[in-house]
Formats: structure tokens, C-alpha cells, sequence
DNA sequence: CTGAAAGCGCTAACAT
DNA sequence: ATGTTAGCGCTTTCAG
């Protein structure tokens, strides 16, 4: 292995001067640098990141814990923080938690070991305290809200108003028999995105003196909840379904549509999330749209300790097939 | 920070006890590891991975390359290699490349700098040369054909006869008028999944003395590629579509069913990869399903050094609505 | 079975 | 602007 001391030898410096055009300290002789360069060159030197990290005690490395990458909303999110990452120099050590609290905390832990420069979390189950033990041993930037003191970044959009928009659209599209798909129940009085997005829902049915028709508790956020909720769903007299995440609003809609009720024509269904699938499935899905970005760049920032926005994350209603009768152009040629 | 000394010195013991009994070397007697365990719940030491990696060599990562995490195959096969590594107490550190030779080039420099334990790639761009370079430098696992000699080791199922499982497939079922949609052109007589399964394809048409009646190169594996595919192919005289991969497949739906081509009525579509969003679409894909478990196996086994089988790994067909009639139960209420 | 001590390659405080 | 040097915390060779 080629070290800093052979780079030195080579060019006629010192070690000092190599480490200083290495990390790109500014106060080098243009001469030096040039020799030291070409000897990095003709050495092949690569500064061994292992001392780098055991002497300034960072590592170049963000831990980052979904429920599940490559699927979904957090897949998609999971992406935008890999990338934001990238852009800062720095690599993204990811984990799966399966969004249950025993799997978050040992994932945690073992990226913990790994001793990250921060991490990125996106619990499900973690209880308040769970959360303070791990900020006490890193920065943790936490997506969703969590309502935990200041010593914790939580960055989340304004899930109750984008639900309350959601429920908007669907009364204002002729919608009265409304039913609500969420998750499993919060933990102990932590309202999630879950709580916020049901509570956005009934206040605005309220509002308009109506009430869920029904209101299920899935046991998870697959499309296969979804799908199972659907299928008892098909034989209720509603007109439209609120689904907490895209995600459940897919299996809906197919078990939805393999009982024979049509989207949007029998009933308008909503997810939330936005997430690829929704733009290619059929019909196209309505749903809320979070600044996904954003989301990244504040997480990533959060991470690193350095002070960001606590408002919320900008979002976007976007309606699309499901919840009104498709344009023109797509109308499926009538059958038989 | 707590070290390994102070340790040593709650427990009365050499700092090399410490030692020994945190990396589980064998020969410490009983009392000695119980007080130097004990010292160290008490002071919560935590060995510092940069020294360790710092003084052994090896870093406990390594490092992931794929188009896209949290999309389609690669995000599903992204999940288990994690997944894998976790299991071999290995953190898994990625990048995305998003297909183009440039980005993974770049990509993988990022990550080698962090100087990972191993590599696994799934390079659409690379050339062999590209290759080379890297696994002189650290142990390569790819993913897909690649046909090097065996300095690297090659994860792969038997593409082509899948392909030409699924032709066969489509040719019982009564098809004739046989579309493939393919990705782009593979790179300088290097045949990737991409030619391997169009030729699976052509291989089979022609023993039953026909001709793909449409042969397309997309520019990319998308839905909105395989979306703009499907407006043109709406217009022509086929009776199936073979779709180079699911999310390809999902796309030409979407655009079939919008220029009112019912499918599997008036067309058959078949994709590749069993991709889970291809379980909830309407209709459901018919797809080649390869082992991924398996897969994800062998790349970590490979990455670290194991020599593994080099037999193709296996698929299964999965024959699902998009080219055969729906069940009974799965049958549409007539419209109107 | 355990203790002492030599570095692994690098950065940063100090000196020039 | 550059050279010198002292560790960072750990594993491991060498003695005991």
C-alpha cells in the first residue's frame, strides 16, 4: 500500500504538504501542489480512509433506516436521501426495519456500531424514548412527525391539512358515502402521520355533517392490506375511499375492481404519497403529493447538524383518474 | 470516549484481554471475561470501528451499485442484498447510477474511495475494460451476463431460455402476431439481459416459422418508455407483447388501455422480473420470476471472497391475467 | 493465559 | 509556506 509518505518522498515534500493538497487546505505553493499531484498520480496514491476517520473522527457516512427500500414512498424517498447524500460527499449505509419496532431498534443499533456521521430515521414503532437513547448517541433527523422536544429535527409535511384537502375533493366531487382505509392504531398518545391523516379526514366530514362510513385499521401499509380491505369494502354501499398511502389505495382498487365496482365510475378512490406507481396504474391515482426533495434535503441537512426550516414541507394535491371520470383521450372503448 | 484501556483498568486485566474478549477469541479464562464484560456494560464502551478497521484492514461494508434503489427489480433485489449482508453483520453502502456508463463509473469511484469490503454491481453501461479496472482494485460481484473470464464473478439466470419459456407460453395461448419491446441496443458485442432475451424471444418465433411482427428499442427500462411504446403499438395488428421487463410492461398497459386495447382480451402482455408491483396491476403480469433470494445470495457470498455456483440461477414462469382470461371470481361485472 | 509495546496511515498543533 | 511530531484506538507479535 502507498502511503502519504511515499507521495511526500516522490514529490520532495513533506507529509505535511501532501495532506494539505489532499484535503485541499488552501495555503500551498502552486509548484508543490503540482508535484505533489503528479506524484499522487504516479503512485496511485488514495488516502486510507480508515486513518482519515480515526483521526478527525467523522466518517463519511450517513445511516439511513426505511421500512422497506424499493418499495413505495420510502423506496422513493430512500432514493432522494442516497442522492442528496451523494451531492455532500457523502455515503448513505441504509437499513431495513420492516416498520416494527423491534426490528427499528436493532437495525439502529447495528448501524449505530457502524458509527455514522448521523442518521436518517423513519420510525414506525419507536416510542419517544427509544428516540431520545439514539439522539443522545448521534444527530438523528426524524421523518414524520413525532413531536419531541428540540433536540430532535422532525420533518414532516402538514399531513392533516393534506388529508383535510383530499376529503375536500372527494366531497366536492359529488362524494357522501366516504370511507377511511388507515394503518395500525398510533402508539400512546403519538399521533403519527396515520392519526393526522384520519383526523384531517373526519373533521372535514364533520364539517359537512358526515361521517366515515367506514373506518378500518389495517395491520400494515402493503397493498395486500389494502387488497383484503377491499374485498369487504366491494360489498358496502360507499361512493368513495379515502387510503392512507398509495400503496393500500393499490390493492383497493384491485380487489375493487375484481368484485366488479368500477374506479372512479362506482367509486373515487384516494391515496396519499404520490409514489411512481400511481402514475402508470389504472386508473391513474389521486393522492397527496409531498415535496420529496425537500424532504431529503432537510433530512440531510438535519443530519449534519446544521440548522433547518421546522415548518412544514410544502405538499400538492394532484388529481388524476381515480377520483374523475378520465379525459376524452383516455376513455376504454365501451365493451362487447 | 471510553477505550479499550480504561476497560482494562476497571477490570484489573491487559489491555490484549480486553481485547480478546471482544473479538471472541477463545482463550480467556472464565473470570477474567466476565470482569472485563462487566467492565464494560458499566462504562459502556464501544470499540471504535475506524481504529479496528484502521488496524485489521477490513471496514464491515460494502458497497452496492444499482439503476435505481426504490424501483422495480433492482430496488426488490436492492432489499435483499442489504438484507444479506446484514444477516453476515456487513452494512450495505449504495450508490445509483440510473443506467448510464458515466453515472456508474463515478459512482462506484465514490464508494471505492470509502474504501468498501467489497462491490456489488448491476452495470447496464460499463464496458468489460470498465470492469477490469475495478475488480483489480476490490472483490466484484455483477449482476447480469457479463462474460468476463473468471477474475469476476457473474450472478445471472438463464435469460434467454426464460424468454423463450414465455414466447412459448404466448404461443400456446394462441398468439401469432408477436410483438417484443426491448431495451436499448446493447454495447460492442456484449450481449446483456437485454439481447439475451430478445434472441430467447426470436429463437422460438422462428421455430414456429414466425417473425416478430414489431421489434423495439426503448432508450430505457421505464414505465414512461415502455407508456409511449404502448400509444404505437395500440395501433398495430398484434395479438402479444413481450415486454423486456415489468415495469416496461406496466407502461405499454397503461397506454393500450387508454387507445381502449383490453388486455389480455385483445392483447396478451408478458413482462420480466415478478416485480411486486406486477402482483396488484390491472391486469395482474405474466412475468419470468428469478430466484432473488438466491441471487442476492450468491453476490454477497461472491463480494466477500466465497467461491459460489456459477450455474445460471433459477426462475419460474408465472402465468397471471395479462395473458389469460381472469378467473371467474376475478371477472369484471359487464358494464352499463 | 496475559502483559508490554509496536505500529496501522493520517491530521493538526507546533515550530520554523 | 512547509517540515516535525504526537497521538487517534485498536490488534497482534513477542515475551513471560
Amino acid at each position: 500500500m502507498v502511503t502519504q509518505m511515499d507521495v511526500a518522498r516522490l514529490a520532495g515534500v513533506g507529509r505535511r504538504t501532501v495532506s494539505n493538497v489532499v484535503i485541499g487546505f488552501p495555503h500551498v505553493s502552486e509548484e508543490a501542489r503540482a508535484r505533489v499531484l503528479h506524484a499522487i498520480d504516479e503512485l496511485g496514491y488514495v488516502p486510507n480512509r480508515a486513518a482519515q476517520r480515526l483521526r478527525t473522527g467523522r466518517s463519511g457516512v450517513i445511516a439511513l433506516t426505511v421500512p422497506e427500500v424499493g418499495v413505495g414512498y420510502f423506496g422513493e424517498l430512500a432514493n432522494l436521501i442516497i442522492e442528496e447524500a451523494a451531492l455532500r460527499g457523502l455515503g448513505t449505509i441504509i437499513a431495513q426495519t420492516h416498520g416494527s419496532r423491534e426490528r427499528e431498534l436493532t437495525e439502529i443499533e447495528r448501524l449505530l456500531a457502524l458509527q455514522p456521521d448521523g442518521l436518517v430515521a423513519s420510525p414506525l414503532g419507536l416510542t419517544l424514548d427509544d428516540i431520545e437513547t439514539f439522539s443522545a448517541r448521534t444527530s438523528v433527523a426524524l421523518i414524520g412527525e413525532h413531536f419531541l422536544d428540540e433536540t430532535v429535527s422532525t420533518i414532516a409535511i402538514d399531513n392533516s391539512r393534506a388529508a383535510a384537502e383530499i376529503t375536500t375533493h372527494l366531497i366536492d366531487s359529488g362524494s357522501r358515502r366516504i370511507a377511511f382505509i388507515g394503518g395500525p392504531a398510533d402508539a400512546e398518545h403519538q399521533p403519527h402521520f396515520n392519526e393526522l391523516r384520519r383526523s384531517g379526514c373526519r373533521s372535514v366530514l364533520a364539517a359537512h355533517g358526515l361521517d366515515p362510513v367506514i373506518d378500518v385499521c389495517l395491520e400494515d401499509y402493503t397493498a395486500e392490506a389494502g387488497f383484503r380491505a377491499g374485498i369487504t369494502l366491494a360489498e358496502r354501499d360507499v361512493d368513495a375511499v379515502f387510503c392512507v398511502t398509495d400503496e393500500v389505495a393499490i390493492g383497493v382498487i384491485r380487489a375493487l375492481h375484481d368484485a366488479g365496482r368500477r374506479v372512479p365510475d362506482d367509486i373515487r378512490v384516494a391515496g396519499f404519497d404520490d409514489i411512481p406507481e400511481g402514475r402508470f396504474s389504472t386508473p391513474r391515482l389521486t393522492t397527496a403529493s409531498p415535496d420529496k426533495i425537500e424532504i431529503a434535503r432537510r433530512a440531510v441537512a438535519a443530519t449534519l447538524g446544521e440548522q433547518a426550516s421546522t415548518d412544514p414541507v410544502p405538499h400538492t394535491l394532484i388529481v388524476r383518474e381515480s377520483t374523475s371520470r378520465p379525459a376524452a383521450s383516455s376513455t376504454p372503448r365501451p365493451r362487447g
